[in-house]
DNA sequence: AAGTGGTCTAGACCACCGT
DNA sequence: CGGTGGTCTAGACCACTTT
């Protein structure tokens, strides 16, 4: 005998708001809402980035959903790539690492495909007013204080790339040279590790420039040689703008990879 | 009293490999053998973009599966944008549209960021052999048949984007400037409609070069003016490569745009 | 052996669409 | 109204990892 399913008291998981039945306020189903609870917390810091979550049992108790319905966010979650699941282990925070940096926020690649981890060396470091450029790209007021980073970067040994960083200063509290000495690549692992700062997401804008002066120079080309010029914007889980970043790219031996599907 | 589930005979949805238990060789789960199966039949044209598919229940029992295991498989295929499955309606093959090829495939956009449907009109149409480079790109023989057609593109009006196509012969047969005439832009949507080619995925490598010759006259900007160089390789549902495209693009008043999550 | 996530099933009921 | 996909639940069993 099948037992009769306790009809759930269309509670919704928080105060969902009720469905009127005549305007098409839609409540979000259960397996949404498990999902954004859940990603809120992560966002929040609740569990930390590499610890382990409570198992799914238990989550769904929590969040007084079954656990079909708490599976499906959880799948939900790892395609956002916010959890890792391992069989027999159990679900972890995502951790920023250098192959996942590399993988999902890298995308130049050598004349034949292949991706390789660049090298950098930092050209200049200091706090600054935010020009206007980079205030409208960070949503924050002309002359905030701006974290700002010059540095070099290099494929297989040969320099091809220049870029410029821009951080919220209240963001990154005591970001500094030495901060960044110990670890100059993958700056995204540093943001998580010591500022608490996941980079969920980034935007980029390319257009061609005319390499002129110091870019030239540091790039080992012509004046006027065209270069890549890549304008990135990243936001963080809790959707904050985090970084900017403009990137200058030889293409002589480099391309930029893009995946359309 | 739940009735003892009967044990699957372990059999897979085709001749699927016996699990060995020496060696790491793991059986497909059935959801992924279900899919896999459905999206070939949709590759093969069994049922043609825009076709309804049977019911879920009937799809399940064809496949030998439970319904919620051919949900999953179709939740998957919803996501590869293969099928657009709508509530009390049904579930259809996707049929591309000026709208999702715009979507999905067309990445430029103004300086505010904004996508407009770009006017193209066409400098030439003619059939060759392919080129070294061509014929590397599609993974055909050199001196292989292609249709070539070479195209200028406006957006807002202003021209801005000269592009080179490439396709094989054997797979676009009596294409044509006629055929080109009655619908020269969204080209993935002819590619589809009059022969049964459906894009599904794309990769696009940039470089920066200079405007040269005809290329700079048609864009209206000086010689030497740096543009971006988009090299496209398109691959169908059946994982052929279908065409290769060389786009020219002035990004004085756009953008090239990538999404990074 | 104990604990974790992964697979698969079965079925009730809801929401939407067309007739 | 009948048919479609959408949601949610419940539970058995499998596979993997660690102790």
């Amino acid at each position: 005998m099948t037992a009769r399913p306790r009809r759930r008291a269309a509670k919704g998981l928080a105060a969902a708001p009720r469905p009127s039945p005549l305007v098409a306020v839609r409540r979000a189903p259960l397996y949404a809402q498990a999902e954004e609870m859940l990603a809120q917390r992560i966002a929040e810091g609740l569990w930390q980035p590499g610890a382990m979550l409570p198992p799914e049992p238990m989550l769904a108790e929590v969040l007084g959903v079954s656990p079909g319905t708490l599976r499906k966010a959880m799948a939900a979650l790892e395609r956002r790539r916010l959890i890792e699941r391992r069989q027999g282990r159990g679900t972890f925070v995502a951790a920023e690492t250098s192959e996942r940096a590399l993988f999902h926020f890298f995308r130049i690649v050598d004349l034949e495909g292949r991706k390789h981890a660049p090298t950098s060396y930092v050209l200049d470091c200091r706090t600054a007013p935010a020009a206007a450029e980079d205030a409208a790209a960070l949503a924050l007021a002309e002359g905030a204080a701006l974290h700002q980073v010059r540095r070099g970067r290099a494929i297989a040994g040969s320099p091809c790339i220049v870029e410029r960083i821009a951080l919220p200063a209240w963001l990154f509290p005591g970001f500094a040279l030495p901060v960044l000495r110990e670890m100059t690549d993958e700056l995204y692992v540093l943001y998580q590790r010591d500022f608490g700062i996941t980079v969920a997401r980034a935007e980029e804008r390319l257009s061609a420039i005319a390499a002129r002066g110091p870019d030239a120079l540091l790039l080992g080309v012509a004046e006027g040689t065209p270069l890549i010029e890549i304008d990135r914007t990243a936001w963080d889980l809790a959707g904050r703008r985090v970084e900017r970043r403009v990137t200058r790219l030889n293409t002589a031996a480099h391309r930029y990879l893009s995946a359309l599907d």
